[in-house]
DNA sequence: CTACGACGTTCCTATGTAGACATGTCGAAG
DNA sequence: CTTCGACATGTCTACATAGGAACGTCGTAG
């Protein structure tokens, strides 16, 4: 239900069209709320019937380009200060550390040394990605990169975690 | 697709019934997979007709004890060491975070703290599990420590994030 | 001996997610 | 004037997830 307020979010700082928020989700929220076009072009036609959003403007290509309502904008911050977000953690990586003992103690340690790599990584990527929004000042950048701290911070942890955990094997 | 290994790897301690499982689940694996009781005896029955799990026996009140068979081990292993784990983080929390500019930076800042709060919360939590199972020795326990130090980790993170986020409005 | 809590499975519906596919238009480069 | 990449929307299927309802049985405390 996230994808609905996803959208609203998007279009709340300027109209656009599908396409268009499918480019800035992609570069964006992506990485918080994975979706894909079918998923958005959707969301955007039941959050126009529930008139959240309006169609604003209709240009070559059959382009529509939505713009958030005034309902749509109270139900997003309705959304952002009075709903409980749901927590729903899910990680393959940490269910399958449940079932380690199943592998030998030598191929545990490999798991464990791969997903310091992979946490690694994934921070070097958002390293580069930090560099690129730093300049940017609209909304999105800002608070996107309070997100993205999130992700260094955490992907920080989850590397020293993965390390002291491959020494607790054995 | 997961639920399919996590039943798997419960099985791979000894064999158990849906309701058997379904209680080892709820103290364990569902803090990284939640699933329901629908899904999981769904699972079983999948895996029976694979051939991934046998009904090793049948009980009272129509109990079927469910074990794991050689190719539902090797399946098991399979997964822990070849198969790439599918990493789609997906936060509620962080996606609001994006449009915080949507609300004043006074209910911003108590959003944040929220956050903190619910970390700190949590990892009170995690802490009483933490004594509650520091005893076991099963397998299932020994590997749960090294995700319930995961999750006590992340939460500190996420706790500390939230208060620096917080003082980064205005 | 009966009521009740724990045991135990199965079915159902609604919604969300993943990913591919179909269809077509516009603008610019050659 | 043709072709091609970017633009743009929409449909379809399959599977996963969420949550509840229905149904019945066993063991035991009173």
């Amino acid at each position: 239900m996230s994808l609905r307020h996803a959208a609203l979010g998007l279009l709340s700082e300027g109209p656009a069209s599908g396409y268009d928020l499918m480019k800035m989700f992609e570069v964006s929220l992506a990485n918080v709320w994975p979706a894909t076009q079918s998923q958005l072009y959707a969301e955007l036609g039941k959050l126009a019937d529930a008139g959240l959003v309006s169609v604003a403007a209709e240009g070559p290509r059959g382009r529509k380009e939505y713009a958030i309502t005034e309902e749509g904008l109270a139900e997003l911050r309705h959304w952002i200060t009075d709903v409980e977000p749901v927590r729903t953690m899910r990680s393959e990586m940490l269910l399958r550390v449940f079932f380690l003992a199943q592998v030998d103690p030598q191929q545990a340690k490999e798991y464990l040394r791969r997903q310091s790599e992979i946490a690694a990584k994934s921070l070097e990527q958002m390293e580069s990605i930090k560099d690129f929004v730093e300049s940017g000042q609209d909304n999105l950048s800002v608070f996107g990169r309070l997100a993205l701290e999130y992700g260094l911070r955490v992907g920080t942890t989850q590397r020293q975690w993965a390390e002291w955990a491959e020494g607790q094997i054995r």
